[in-house]
DNA sequence: CGTAGGTTTGACTGATCTCAAGTTTGGTGG
DNA sequence: CCACCAAACTTGAGATCAGTCAAACCTACG
């Protein structure tokens, strides 16, 4: 089930499912020089302040973006699956405002910003599949913004857990159903603006009332339709039909 | 104090500041079909599940984009002020994902989303321009996450405050040190996820605390650096030094 | 001047946090 | 294969920040 492969294929599958490319297109892709790097997990691979030139491909494994208020509080802002692209942002802007930092022993592909780059200037269906993929991502903080900002603590866990089912799922890594959660509850706490005993006991309260199982990090969703009337979810912010 | 002009030289001020532009970018902008409309405040410019074929660019107003929760729960996830560009990512997403409404009475142009698609293909700095542009959008979003999932009333409100000010002295508007606000304490609340009723009680202690004077919605900062660390506001996340 | 929207106040409630202590799990070295 | 350890998860009790409800009070504008 895990649709393993090397960067240069889970790059083009990646942009195909973001945009038709052409057979230059796919071409100027194979061409770029990937650096392939295993980490362990809770390894930060950009940090706040950082000038990288170098953009990173997740290749496998699992990784997320924090930011901290000054007084220590965390913020996980988005969870990240095997096929994203890290850190588009650092095509265009200097320095990182954020942390990146795997949450599993990870794959990673580091390719030279200045040929990504290039390719925005020459091939325009990466440029246009690499703004969608940037555009999505600010959609999907959106999202975020009014899940931490206006849902109660049920509604946001039973939405990120949505949000990570189908995103897994898109990408090509199984069932939307039945799934292991690469994260803590400490890191679900940092990503839903809760505290890891809240978020503990509101995964109890959703698998009380039965709309999910749980056995360990193992995740059933008994029942999708109440659980995505529970989260509030509606995947139209994933923007997941091509354009 | 008020940069006013055309559409035109907005946006020229806009993604110069973001960016070099040469002689053929200008004219190139310069010759963008605009249709300029006067609105009311409160009017929805687009709404969740349009298909624009238009951008908007805010000539003269305020404007925010917000998305609500099904049990109507209202989350603001932005502000926007004049030069700003209100739908970028229609460029290359079909559907919006949430609703833009001003919050004053504006004037806005609109531009075929067809002609500025032809710029990105054609005009290279354009195209980083605006990459640049939406990226820092993204880093905004991802700066309210933080604001509204880790921050108390007290922090998040005063943020918001600095925010506004940092960018409307960027946007040429006038002096940080005081303004008027264009906007409610019900929509500081539906930005900060919070209540009116805290979102008044929360400007009466800040106004006792001192570090902002109020008259009405007139703000003055009376002491930067403690408003500053009130807020926990780093203004790295706005990107404002020309990269 | 009337009125609606915006602001302010008070009293009470409640969701989530804090602190503090167990318990379970998974990995590691002997 | 077992013993151990640290990290992750769970539980309980009490505290608090922010929400709710309800009612005035402004104040700008038609």
């Amino acid at each position: 089930m895990t649709p393993m492969g090397t960067p240069v294929e889970l790059m083009l599958a990646k942009l195909t499912r973001l945009g038709g490319l052409d057979q230059q297109d796919r071409a100027a892709i194979g061409s770029l020089r990937f650096r392939v790097q295993q980490v362990p997990a809770g390894k930060l691979l950009v940090r706040t302040g950082d000038v990288p030139s170098e953009c990173c491909v997740l290749v496998e494994g699992y990784a997320c973006r924090h930011k901290s208020t000054s007084s220590g509080g965390r913020q996980i802002v988005s969870f990240h699956l095997p096929g994203d692209i890290l850190d588009v942002q650092h095509l265009q802007l200097e320095r990182a405002d954020h942390d990146v930092e795997t949450i599993t022993a990870a794959t990673i592909a580091w390719v030279p910003a200045s040929e990504l780059r290039e390719l925005l200037r020459t091939r325009p269906k990466i440029n246009d599949a690499l703004w969608r993929d940037a555009l999505i991502d600010a959609s999907i903080f959106r999202e975020w913004v009014l899940n931490v900002g206006r849902r109660n603590a049920e509604s946001r866990i039973a939405h990120m857990l949505c949000e990570f089912a189908t995103r897994r799922e898109a990408a090509g890594l199984g069932s939307p159903e039945r799934f292991d959660l690469p994260m803590s509850q400490h890191q679900i706490a940092d990503a839903t603006g809760l505290t890891v005993v809240h978020v503990n006991r509101t995964l109890q309260a959703l698998a009380a009332s039965g709309v999910i199982e749980r056995r360990g990090r193992e995740i059933r969703i008994a029942d999708w339709p109440r659980m995505r009337e529970v989260a509030d979810f509606d995947p139209a912010y994933l923007h997941q039909q091509a354009a």
